[in-house]
DNA sequence: ACTCGGATTCAACGGACGTTGAGATCGTGG
DNA sequence: CCACGATCTCAACGTCCGTTGAATCCGAGT
């Protein structure tokens, strides 16, 4: 990680001038420490390191660790207004405007992702996942299961989830290549019409 | 954790008699806590409570935690056997044949799954996501690659991994409540068929 | 009977971690 | 121009971790 101590310079105590963005510096740490290597995996020493700050400042500013974590993952784009624009034009072709959206954001925040950073740490930290499965479930999933037409629509909505998660394993932590190195409008087209089926096709089998 | 300690008793050294079965008491308990808390969030301390045991002993057994990880997140099946059992019949109701298979083991290994103990650990260890990159890769997409008739093999079985590694995330990890309560017939048809649809349906869309 | 070597424990090390408290610096409002 | 309060650093704490080294115990081979 590059620690580019742009703040905090000069190893002299004391109050820098103007506002300093020391804060945002911290989150911008934070988020990048946080999306590669989960809660347990970022230090809030290293943290501090890129953000060329000492680790109690983090303290005084966010309080803890897990208060840091919470400020870093607050999702950048609100579901509130996301998930209505999606459904808005119905549901025909719902499933390909949800994968090209998602994978457009996958592809634009990179390592910085919030969601890679909740996924790394819900896998380990029961808190995490319990905000991943908050987040999820009332920001989208009941949204989604809100708009659709059909029968048990929070369950079409956990299978949407499914795959999509999975899609973020795969491609963004196990890197499996073919799937990694595969054109984005190829993979909307396929895992688009699998979420159209969860999404609005009979749910059992013939 | 039920620290059951049943090996080592008593506090006294020195060897207890015969074979004392020690060893696999502390694989039982790193596979317990490899599976439930990755390989960072589970300690060689608490491996060795849970077996009974000094620290030490599980250094003096295997060397390292890392060797421990290895050693206990060995598959208890056989893919070289497996999959061709699998692949067998044939490509019709592979998807079926294949989930029903999955959902079967995942339910019956319970919390000690070596699965969930390398996803755990892969979305934080690197080495731990080649581990399971190579394990996936050379043990089971390939040959599954090899069975298959059409175009861009293996794709088709990254595509079917990455469904996969996301019903193990939603079902186990993220413990989304509808899909981790739905029956498992109707699971083995619905995804069943997403399986399928990857392994021989056109992948193109129209 | 006596050694040999594996099984086992105890005590400790050095390092990393999150967090704390005290103090230094300096822009800003009165 | 002075005091206040926000920003920032330094040094240290207690804890937990993986690992090591030495010591003890005891079954097995000769």
């Amino acid at each position: 990680m590059a620690s580019t101590d742009s703040p905090g310079n000069g190893g002299r105590r004391g109050r820098r001038p103007g506002d300093s963005g020391t804060r945002e510096a911290i989150l911008d740490a934070a988020r990048a420490r946080f999306s590669g290597e989960g809660f347990r995996g970022a230090t809030v020493r290293a943290i501090a390191g890129d953000a060329g700050v000492d680790p109690s400042l983090v303290m005084h500013f966010f309080g803890s660790k897990q208060a840091l974590f919470v400020a870093a993952m607050e999702f950048p784009l609100d579901p509130a207004e996301i998930v209505p624009r999606l459904v808005g034009p119905g549901v025909d072709g719902l499933g390909e405007r949800l994968l090209r959206f998602l994978l457009g954001i996958i592809d634009e925040l990179g390592e910085a992702n919030p969601m890679l950073g909740l996924v790394r740490s819900a896998v380990t930290h029961p808190d995490a996942a319990r905000m991943m499965r908050e987040f999820l479930g009332e920001a989208i999933l009941d949204r989604i299961a809100a708009a659709i037409d059909a029968d048990r629509p929070r369950l079409r909505a956990e299978l949407c989830a499914s795959q999509i998660v999975g899609i973020l394993m795969a491609r963004q932590i196990l890197a499996l290549p073919e799937l990694a190195a595969a054109d984005r409008e190829l993979l909307v087209g396929i895992y688009g019409r699998t979420i159209q089926r969860y999404l609005t096709e009979p749910l059992a089998s013939s």
